[in-house]
DNA sequence: TGGATGATCGCA
DNA sequence: GCGATCATCCAG
């Protein structure tokens, strides 16, 4: 069953854990890649010190206080790019890092794109699954229905999805808040 | 463990 | 303008 914009006009630490199992359809360069969402983190609005949309917006975080159903693809350490799903209602910022697949469809074009590493490693981390998949800042706002100019979209899973908390990786300013979701058998 | 590599943002 | 910082990855 395709998810729904309105999906994401929830809090964002509701959202996160319900991306958990789901699957990622992105349409590029006339082929279709998919993958199961395996980890994901959330990040709030200016309350939180480790989002981009602390101290309000920006023209990088524009994207977070707009409506959601969209994705917020930013560029950063000068050579990678990372997606994330703009949550909360439209004035209130919010996301959801995406930073692991379990790669289903396309993984041909997926190990051409990420240079032959082993299927393991070709979607275990926030900068490669973009790589695999071909995203960059053009996909940065494309709805998440697949009705954008680029197309991706999502399906949600029919399984019982178990997952643990703990704190998000690769921050320095509130590292210790639970806000990172990764799916357990 | 550190280097690559460039956009971003706060402060001057 | 300037520079510290950065939601990363990979080689060694």
């Amino acid at each position: 069953m395709r998810l729904p914009v309105s999906f994401f006009q929830r809090p964002t630490l509701e959202v996160a854990p319900d991306l958990l199992g789901a699957t990622l359809f992105v349409e590029n360069e006339g082929r279709k890649c998919s993958g199961r969402i395996v980890e994901v983190e959330a990040y709030l609005g200016p309350d939180d010190p480790a989002s981009h949309a602390a101290g309000g917006p920006t023209p990088r975080s524009r994207i977070m206080f707009g409506p959601p159903g969209r994705a917020y693809v930013y560029f950063i350490y000068g050579m990678h790019h990372c997606l994330n799903f703009v949550t909360e209602k439209e004035g209130r910022a919010g996301a959801v890092l995406i930073r692991a697949l379990e790669p289903l469809d396309g993984r041909e074009i997926m190990r051409k794109r990420r240079g032959g590493v082993p299927d393991g490693r070709l979607c275990d981390g926030p900068g490669k699954l973009c790589q695999a998949l071909g995203i960059g800042r053009e996909w940065n706002g494309m709805p998440l229905d697949g009705t954008g100019a680029l197309r991706l979209y999502l399906e949600k899973t029919a399984e019982k999805v178990h997952f643990e908390r703990t704190p998000r990786i690769g921050i320095s300013k509130a590292a210790a808040r639970p806000y990172r979701f990764i799916r357990t058998p």
